[in-house]
DNA sequence: AAATTCTCCTGAAGGC
DNA sequence: TGCCTTCAGGAGAATT
């Protein structure tokens, strides 16, 4: 499931061929993901080159000289770069289709958005309550903590809520959490301002391990037809309900927060 | 405003 | 083997 990492992970590999290079138009094979992918997509993106591919949060941006073609993968989606010959499969929904290859989205929840846009971006209405970058500078003990002012809410909650810190998936929530040692269920009013800076820290540590981890799996992204990442990350907590703590010697357990699976050390996080 | 619930979808896993 | 049911999850929309 991408979170943040496969995202930026998808953008490096694809970044080299696409950076530059015009786009010759779309197949759309299926047209209904989130939204449904625009009938004239392909006319929208004839002849247009891609200047820069961005991320931010979860949605892949690539930069037009006058629009944007927005990507989501949602739950199950990713991106190949393959030849232009290699017959589409089950669930290969959307080709951008470049000279010599195409930009395949295989997503078979169909979840996952393709978009052309005009707008500005910081106008769009996807993008912009979009709350801070994780790994950017701005976010610090401090950003956090102000964040979580006067919120009830628990402190799992916000992590997972774009509006406010984009990029942090279900999975890097708990782990960050553990790292952290904090009880997914504290209410986010009530961590301190070092408890922030650590969780900050926690949260970077967790998603660079993670994009590390993914980009040196991707060398041969360009000429891959496996899906993107096979990211070594050992997961502490995070589905291992039942089984021992890494750390010490309690038991990890699985709860529900806003419809979601949490998983952490009861000992080691209070 | 904040918080919670609902919704989309398919594949995997578990029960009988 | 086969047919259920349940669960998983990103995040906008709807509701409380």
């Amino acid at each position: 499931m991408p979170e943040l990492p496969e995202v930026d992970v998808t953008r490096q590999g694809i970044a080299p061929y696409v950076t530059g290079r015009a786009l010759h138009g779309a197949i759309v094979r299926d047209r209904r993901l989130r939204w449904p992918v625009p009938h004239e997509l392909g006319a929208s993106l004839a002849g247009r080159v891609v200047r820069a591919v961005r991320r931010r949060g979860k949605y892949l941006l690539f930069d037009c000289d006058d629009g944007h073609l927005i990507v989501h993968l949602g739950m199950s989606g990713s991106l190949r770069l393959l030849p232009r010959d290699v017959p589409p499969g089950k669930h290969d929904h959307v080709d951008l289709v470049f000279a010599d290859r195409v930009l395949r989205l295989h997503d078979p929840r169909r979840f996952g958005a393709v978009l052309w846009t005009q707008q500005p971006l910081e106008a769009h209405p996807l993008i912009r309550h979009l709350g801070v970058e994780p790994l950017s500078r701005s976010f610090n003990g401090a950003r956090l903590h102000a964040l979580t002012q006067g919120l009830r809410t628990s402190i799992k909650n916000v992590l997972m809520d774009a509006r406010r810190i984009v990029g942090v998936g279900n999975i890097y929530a708990s782990e960050s959490l553990f790292l952290a040692g904090i009880n997914p269920r504290t209410p986010a009013r009530r961590l301190s301002h070092a408890r922030c800076a650590r969780l900050v820290v926690a949260i970077k540590h967790t998603l660079r391990t993670a994009i590390r981890a993914g980009g040196s799996s991707l060398r041969d992204f360009v000429h891959s037809d496996g899906a993107p990442g096979h990211f070594q990350l050992r997961a502490r907590v995070y589905g291992r309900a039942g089984e021992a703590c890494r750390r010490c010697e309690g038991t990890v357990r699985r709860i529900v927060q806003g419809q979601r699976a949490t998983f952490y050390c009861p000992r080691c996080q209070r």
